[in-house]
DNA sequence: ATAAAAATACAACTTTGGAGGTATAGTGGC
DNA sequence: GCCACTATACCTCCAAAGTTGTATTTTTAT
């Protein structure tokens, strides 16, 4: 039998909080661990508490949704993301935003879109409503993102906190002192970075991360 | 006496285009030398023309405003760009934007706005339609946007085409062949944008690259 | 015509990065 | 308890980047 899955539900609409947890309280495999109702919440959350899922709102008030999910994703890479959306914000959340997110609903899209949406995450399929006018096709098409998706899962929390400090012109033995590690751990770090993107250089890694927001 | 300011105007409004000259035609000081009515246009004549101030439409059929003015600075990195925009679009004219024109005047300001913006651009001062709830203040205080703006205008077109390279992951010898340089040469280029930019290192680089969008 | 800026080229030297290994302790999942 | 993954650490070797100089040619501005 299954681990039941962890989720974060985060809404600044406290209605909407509880329906939604009502909701999902109708799952046995489901254990909502986190309801936060602003985007600094949903941070701490994540820093505390170990999350498979995260349903989030896009349009909270102390975060742009954007920002949020980057943060988030930096967090706790591994986690899987479904957004919430009032609206269709397909332009909004352009093809940066879709490497990030594993689903994308509507909320008039109703209940049933947001099971389908989790059914679709346990299998690794991204799901976007189709009550949407852009199917899954398109968004894919973007960029490949499917794959490079993929590669940027493979990150470490480590290995994404030594990216940023590359951007930040520090080098390896710069980055080994401000981390308390070995000069070598650093450059295992990197090497490894490169060989999981694929990269042939750190130029080719900063335009990486600034284009699927790393940083 | 002062050698006549070339300017290039570009609108896809034909009409627009004609009361354009008319209005600039009272001007001695000024010498238009390109009319396009498109992005394909503006940017052949970049290619051929050395342009002192461009006037340039934002809402244009083929190319988006954005990456029309970073392509046309890229060809003349020291050519003052001035937007002409239908609608008050501040928010889609983010930070980046501001790095790379010197005047911002909407339409509906009229003759007068038009001739300040000159006026100013003249003095090296930037110049944003009062009609504009954001001010200039605002705009610099985005990210202390001047000095950087005065950093990249130093970056000769050679070394933007070889930070382009260098994004691409290609080294000092494959960059030196693409070319046609000696491999010295591109070193020495290297050396320059670095010391221009006060960047430490390629990581560096890369970032401010993307941040600028100088790619 | 002349001065300034840009592009070109070279060399010696130091530091850093990247490739290819190996290895061990700790964590979390099943 | 076991396996996979992560984070840690070390080593060698070679390639590349970066530093500090100098210097010539070509283009552009005035």
């Amino acid at each position: 039998m299954k681990r039941p899955k962890k989720i974060l539900i985060a809404d600044d609409h406290k209605i909407f909080l509880e329906g939604l947890n009502l909701i999902l309280s109708e799952f046995n495999h489901i254990q909502i661990v986190a309801e936060c109702k602003n985007g600094k919440e949903t941070i701490e959350a994540f820093k505390n508490i170990k999350i498979d899922i995260a349903i989030i709102d896009l349009n909270m008030n102390d975060y742009s949704g954007f920002d949020l999910i980057i943060k988030l994703k930096s967090i706790q890479p591994k986690c899987k993301i479904i957004v919430l959306s009032m609206v269709d914000d397909s332009s909004t959340i352009s093809s940066l935003v879709n490497n990030y997110i594993n689903a994308y609903v509507i909320k008039y899209g109703g209940k049933q879109e947001l099971i389908e949406a989790l059914n679709a995450i346990d299998q690794d399929i991204k799901y976007i409503s189709p009550s949407l006018n852009l199917n899954q096709q398109n968004m894919e098409d973007d960029l490949s993102i499917r794959n490079v998706n993929h590669t940027i899962e493979k990150l470490t929390k480590r290995e994404l906190e030594i990216i940023k400090l590359i951007a930040l012109q520090m080098n390896s033995s710069q980055i080994s002192e401000k981390l308390f590690l070995s000069f070598y751990t650093v450059k295992t770090h990197r090497k490894n970075i490169l060989q999981k993107l694929e990269l042939k250089n750190t130029a080719g890694l900063i335009d990486f991360a600034n284009k699927h927001n790393l940083l």
